[in-house]
DNA sequence: GCCGATTTGTCCGTATGTATC
DNA sequence: CGATACATACGGACAAATCGG
């Protein structure tokens, strides 16, 4: 359970929001209504309303208020924003999972795959290779890098499982930012000899780096999907000068 | 130029970080420090360090301080986050681009096309189909429906031009929010009419619904790209219990 | 392990500016 | 023009995490 304020107001207006309860299209109650109503402070009601800003849920305008904007949509495997294991989605979803590693390797960053990885040139890596099962149909391939030195004792086992589980429920390491890129690539060899792709030949990929608390990049992944389950969501403001935005975490 | 003084700060740090004067890796000055040296309150500050947290540029930590986490990445086609036109995206990367109208028609949403793309049944739409080219080729389709009420004197002639900026610079509204899906779909008839995919059956689809600054949706568009071309950037932070973030704008 | 200094996170209050009606 | 709304900026207080001695 959330324990800030902030955190406990934005559920509430959410929650609102999804049943219906404040009209989509209209203006929500004000800040100062809203102060009112929740016993707080300005500042407090303000933070609540802009994560709602930033998960596509409310728009504001000065000298107006704030726009319901609110529209339901499908639930879909990755979602916008957030940072999420492939467990963890499949979890949401309520869909059945599985992981295979296929391959789990040990390896040093060249210049190449440095350059590819973002990785130092020299840094020792375990190389995985994963496969993830939706239903019961191989849907996903993962190249996996992780910093040795960041994950002592991964095994084949571990890997198994959610390695994002291992690392905090274990390590106590949290994963804090992850950098990501999309694009669409032909199909591989190996992608063919573990995907079914039926009439497709190319598959979407994202291509991600993640960092631990201590700033350092620890992980590097390919994960190249079946393009007909991929689908990513995403909502984005229009800043006015650029960033217009407050805060963050 | 921004006035704003978190904007200001945002943009000095920012550069710094760019220019390496911060070593990757290691923590910025504190906040205290920042303060000095700007003299501004701390809310400002904490501002200017949100807005680098959401775009990637650095991490924060409790009792510890805030990481520089910067990696040079190519630049792409769509950058994470923002709004940004087809136009002011080429500009940006210094591409040639042109814009070709080949279909300009009104239709009324039915309730196959209210359920496609979110629009209340009965809405009166301009649909119009455009090409866009990048260095000469043909490399973008766009399914555009705008709400015809939202566009009074749209004419194919002003589509040709960025129908973004005559709403901003014409009609004075400003585009706040938009929703995008990404998917991944097979190449139809219409697309191999005017797209040369090569060797490639699919195309990266980023579904689009915008809204304006009354709340209102007035446009929802599917773009259809080259796969070869299509890159989606994008920065997740991952938050404590579920949202962490203050403000927005 | 404890304690104090440092650093970020949360929350409050107030004042003023700007846009809208 | 005044009233209302959100936006910016300042200030202070305390909590929680981190680190060094």
């Amino acid at each position: 359970m959330p324990q800030n304020k902030y955190t406990q107001i934005y559920y509430v207006l959410k929650k609102r929001i999804e049943s219906g309860e404040y009209p989509v299209g209209y203006l929500l109650p004000s800040e100062n209504t809203l102060i009112e109503e929740f016993e707080c402070s300005r500042n407090t009601v303000r933070r609540a309303i802009a994560g709602l800003v930033r998960d596509g849920y409310v728009q504001t305008r000065q000298g107006r208020g704030v726009y319901n904007i609110f529209h339901p949509l499908e639930p879909s495997a990755y979602t916008m924003g957030t940072i999420e294991s492939f467990v963890e989605s499949t979890r949401r979803t309520r869909q059945s999972s599985a992981t295979r590693v296929i391959l789990f390797s040990e390896c040093t960053a060249d210049d190449e795959l440095a350059q590819r990885t973002g990785f130092a040139p020299g840094t020792a890596l375990f190389y995985i290779q994963r496969l993830h099962e939706i239903d019961g149909i191989v849907r996903i391939l993962n190249h996996n890098y992780f910093r040795r030195d960041c994950l002592p004792g991964l095994t084949p086992q571990l890997a198994e499982g959610s390695v994002y589980h291992y690392l905090e429920a274990e390590l106590h390491v949290s994963i804090v930012t992850s950098k990501r890129t999309i694009t669409v690539e032909k199909a591989t060899p190996l992608d063919r000899k573990w995907i079914d792709l039926g009439e497709y030949d190319c598959l979407a990929v994202v291509s991600n780096q993640t960092f631990n608390s201590d700033g350092v990049m620890f992980e590097y992944t390919q994960s190249r999907h079946h393009p007909a389950i991929f689908r990513f969501q995403d909502n984005a403001v229009r800043r006015a000068s650029q960033t217009d935005r407050e805060y963050s975490r």
